[in-house]
This record gives C-alpha cells, structure tokens and sequence, in this order.
DNA sequence: CACCGTTGCTCAATCGATGAAGCAAGAATT
DNA sequence: AATTCTTGCTTCATCGATTGAGCAACGGTG
C-alpha cells in the first residue's frame, strides 16, 4: 500500500466552506488577531477546530507574499564539519526561533561563486537579513544586499561594508601564544619561540593572530623567528606538507606550535605521528580554535574557544536594534578553559 | 553614513516600465521560457541587462505561489554537533542543489516537540519531500506530512510508515566488534568479551548493534558478558559514570570496548584519561562513527565510518523516482578505513 | 419610533509572478 | 486580392492569505 497520494493541500477557503463561513475569518482566526477583528470566540473555537481536523497548515508563501515584512533571517556558512562553524548554525538557529525569526542556512562550500549565489537566492526568499559567515569576499555580498534593500552582517570574518561581528583575534592569539611560551618554558626548561602554522596570511584572522603572535613574543622577551610563521593555508594537507617541508630543510621543527585552526591541527598532529622529530619529547600546542577531542590527544594542547554565544548575542543585538553603522567592527574575546 | 534603508523592492512591474513593455513579457525573459513564448531575443536581452543593472531579484514567495511544484526540500536534523550529522547536511545540501532542489534544514536539538513544530513549519513552506534525521518519533512527523499530502523519507533511524535509509547497523556492527576482538587477541594475547557502551537500547540502531556485537562474539567462539552491555545513553557523560560504577563495583573494566558513537566515545575517553586502570595497557577501542581526531587519539581504535554519501544517494534515488513504499527499509553498510 | 453605537461578520483589492488565451501586424500561400 | 500562418507581443485570471472598508442586526437612548 503506498500512501504517497499527492494530495491538493487545505487552504482557507476550504476551510470556510467547512466552518460555514469566509475566508476572511479563517484567516482572522488562524493568525491570532480574531479579537482584534471582532470574531466571537465561538466561531474561533469552531474553526480552530476544523483546521486541525483537516491538518491545515498556512502556505506562507501566500501569508509573505502579502505582508510586508518576512520575519525570515538568512545566514551562509562556508562549512558544517568542524565544532565552531557547527555550533555557529546551531546556536543561530536557536536564537534565531528565539526571537519569532525562521532562520534559512545555506552552506557555500568555500566557493566564492557558490556564495554570490547562495546570497541572491536567500534575497528571494525575502530574507530581512543575511548573515555572511567566514564569507572569501564579504563585501560583494553586502553590495548585493544594500542593492535589494536588505541589511547584511558579517560573522567571523570582516568585511568594510557592513558591521562585523568577529573574535578578537589579536588578543585572543596574544594570550594563547603568551600561555604556550609558557608552557614551552615550565616543559623544556627553557622559553623558545614558537611555530605559527595554519591559515591564509591575506585573511584578516590570520594577519590579527600572526600580530598577537608576535606581540606575545615581544612581551616575554622573546625573539620571533620569521621563517617560523607558515601561514600555508586552512587545509590539513597544507599543514602536514608545510611541516614536512621544514623539517626536511632545517632537519627540526619547532616544539612549540600556534596552530590557527582545529582544520590545521588535523594535519599538523598527522604528521606530527608519522615524523620520528617528536618521540622523545611531545610537542606544546596552543590552538586558535575549539575541538572536544584534541582535549583528549594526551599532549600539552591549549585552546582558545572562540564565543560563539557572544558573537551571535551581538549580532542579534543589532538585528533587533534594526541596523548598524556601516563597516563597524565588533571583537568578541576568545575564552580560555 | 548608514545605507540601510529599507528601500521597496524591484518587482517585474518595475522592470517592464522601465524597458517599455508587459510584465508577462518580463517573467518570460526572467524565468528562461522567453523561447518558448515567443520573445525576440533583442528583448530579451534589453529585459535582462535592465534586471541586471536594477539588481532585480525574482520574488520566490509570489512565483512558488504561482507554480504547482516548490522544489524545496526539507531535512530536520538533531544536532549540529559532530561528524556524522555535519557531514549528512553538508552532502544533503549539495545533492540538492545538484537536483535543482533548494534544501533547508533545522536542528531539533533531540527535543520531540520540536521535531513536531519544525516539521509544520517546513509543510507551511511547501516543501515537496521532508527528510527526518534521527527522529525520536518519525512516525509522527510522517502522518503530519501524509496529512499534508507531502511525502516523507527518514533517514539514520527508522520509522514504520515511511522509507527508512539507515547504517547496515546489524552487518557493521558484527564486523566492527570482529576487528576490536582481533586487535584484543593481538595486542592482549588472548581473546576476551568487549564492553558495549554507549545508545539507548530503545532505539533501532542500538538494539541492532547490539545483535551485531552478539553475533561476532558468537562467531569467534567468545562467550558474552551480560552486564557489559551498557547502553546507557548517547550524552559523554552518561557513558564516563556507567564507566565509573562499573569500576567502583567490579574493580575492573574490559580492556577492549565497543563505543556506539563518537558522542559517547568523549565521555569514555575522558573517562579512561582521568582513571589508573588503563596506565599500562591502553584500551582497545572499536566505535561507531567517525572523527579524523579520533585517528589521532593514539590509541587502538577502530571505527566504522557510516557511509553518508552511499545514504543520501539512496534518499535522493528515491526522491527522483517520485515515491517509495511504505515502511521500506533501505540498509547502507558502513565503510572501514 | 428614529437614531446611534456596538458586535460580528463578509467583500473585494492586494501582494508579485505566471501562463493560457487573444490580438495585431507582417509574411507566405493560393 | 483574399486567406492563412507566423511572429511578437499584451491582457487578465490565478495562486492563498491578509486587511481596510463596509454592512446587517441588535441593544440602548432620547
């Protein structure tokens, strides 16, 4: 038996016909401003009867077509497979029902294309407000956006046009590097500069953190080696090559690692196994970023876990305050364990 | 300077003014049957460079109105959380946008009301086919649909009243628990009864991975430990306290364990971290589910990866084929490394 | 009894896009 | 020259929900 029957759905007018009456008061019931239209309850009570009996849900591309505001927030998300861009969407949408919102959420796979696109169909959706997170050319999108008249913010990272909601990268990178150089000294016995690895140096994250990188170095005294910053790139691979292209080259790799991401430090504790440098003595991390397992990798890991219920309080902050100034830049400090 | 005025949208009304002509004539141009219609293609090129130049952006809400089909697609998901449900949305989102579907997704966060309220929402959007992932009560959310005349799939775990496309949960967990025992016998000398921790025994996936967990013991000749089946729950911490009663009333806990997800396998490794009993000799781990810092963990561990493409395929073989049989189990094996 | 205010509803226009039906002008056919 | 065909549009009803305007019935007031 297939009961797959593509049946036509119930709207209000059927719904009339049932309840012996019109359209108009459906609809009045159904929204919840029957009072207001002077409905009695009776008739309220009998209609809201009906629709559940028949199972009737509103088309709300009928109900937005007609009014003036969607009440729908978009936001785009270059990838769902790591801790902070998962719980990223996850604490969007929560607050975003929170709020009476119907978040949409398109992920762009890191493809700048992709994401122009997934910015024009979220305007036809007639969304109020699109989030950029992590966007390769925010800009672009709040143009986009500022041309259909909907207002836009960045997430994660910043664009010139709209508010942006990011971590505070320098401080953030600051105090983790401070605390792996200690580390590095309390183990070894002795304070030596760090490694940096992971990331694109023309990203604004990056270049903040390698910044805080350096001013930590500089508040301990202690002297940065530049060919030890190897910002080669997110991916996993370009980690572990990066690593290997060193250690081939100067025979050692630092023990002491900044890695940019949880996505880097995949690589980097790859290789870190399959290389012979560490066996005798682990290496110290500290990584920008958060991941329930690396707490778990039995070596000196320190994270700096990016707030996330912070940035999205902000940005709903101004969502409900209706708009922000353009290009204005909020920094969300970073929390330690 | 503020630039977010919430300026009226451009409508096709708008664009036909400007170029001198219908607005039928516009849709036409827009919607790609310009051919079809007849339009001179000098038109249709002044229509498109117009829509271009105003930013024009067709309002879906009034097309899908107008069409009979919305080529939507909806998925509610649980969590965000971890590998495998980033990796299902992440690979849904592409199929569907590679099907010319447009997919949207929410989390539910395990809460069966919610589960409910999402999947009103997605039919008052007009999705034509509503995915359940790992739904409490997927039979629920199919007689909302059915009533809706919307048609249902469920993926990760089973209801009766819809298609189901789950892990070959039976078949990969006998397989996984053979590996575990194996590497036991290897690393240990001699052969032993896992631990089974971790899942509800309610749920299907559980309950089938424990007949697996059954078999292989069965198979290799080794005798079962009744009460070392613990299927305590998903959450870490669940796992990490059936852990520690076990070792407070036995002394002891098998050196070789069965995880049934990465979710619990959290729990259990902190567990192991913060106890004595695994100073000299590591456990020897097999898990349902994959994470790449898991690979890193430095232990044994074996995992079987649920095999999220091979699933959605099977979703989206059904969805084009129009409708499948009712209560239909569909069982995707899972892949080992 | 005429008038007014209130209650409880209905009517009809509207949102923007779509497409069947129709129409005018020119080209082709007889 | 009369007819038919083709091309290239426009007109208008429609999708389902919403809402301002309006109307009938009734109770109360002078």
């Amino acid at each position: 038996m297939n009961q797959q029957r593509p049946q036509k759905k119930t709207t209000i007018y059927d719904l009339a016909e049932l309840a012996g009456t019109s359209a108009s008061a459906v609809s009045a019931v159904l929204n919840g401003n029957w009072k207001k239209r002077r409905i009695s309850s009776q008739l309220a009570e009998k209609i809201t009867r009906i629709a559940e009996e028949q199972g009737y849900a509103v088309n709300m591309q009928a109900s937005l077509l007609r009014r003036e505001k969607s009440r729908i927030i978009g936001m785009i998300v270059p990838k769902y497979d790591n801790r902070y861009f998962g719980s990223i969407v996850e604490t969007f949408e929560i607050m975003a029902r929170a709020r009476g919102l119907f978040p949409i959420i398109t992920c762009t796979l890191r493809d700048p294309d992709l994401e122009i696109e997934a910015a024009r169909t979220m305007l036809s959706y007639q969304v109020e407000w699109l989030i950029s997170t992590g966007a390769t050319d925010p800009d672009r999108i709040t143009d986009i956006c500022l041309a259909a008249g909907t207002r836009s913010l960045n997430l994660d990272l910043p664009g010139t046009k709209a508010t942006s909601i990011i971590s505070d990268n320098f401080a953030g990178a600051r105090e983790l590097t401070k605390r792996t150089l200690i580390n590095v000294e309390q183990k070894s016995g002795a304070m030596a500069p760090l490694l940096f690895i992971g990331g694109r140096g023309s990203d604004h994250n990056t270049a903040e953190r390698i910044r805080g990188f350096r001013m930590a170095h500089q508040d301990l005294g202690v002297p940065i080696e530049e060919h030890h910053i190897l910002a080669c790139g997110y991916a996993p691979e370009k980690a572990a090559q990066a690593l290997s292209a060193m250690a081939a080259s100067e025979g050692s790799v630092p023990r002491g690692m900044f890695v940019n991401s949880t996505i880097s430090l995949e690589g980097v504790m790859r290789w870190i196994k399959s290389s012979p440098l560490f066996d005798a003595a682990p290496p110290i991390i500290g990584c920008f970023d958060w991941d329930p397992f690396v707490a778990l990798l039995g070596h000196d890991i320190e994270m700096a876990r990016q707030d996330v219920p912070g940035m999205l309080t902000a940005a709903f902050d101004i969502v409900e305050k209706g708009s922000g100034d353009t290009g204005k830049l909020i920094e969300i400090p970073p929390l330690f364990a």
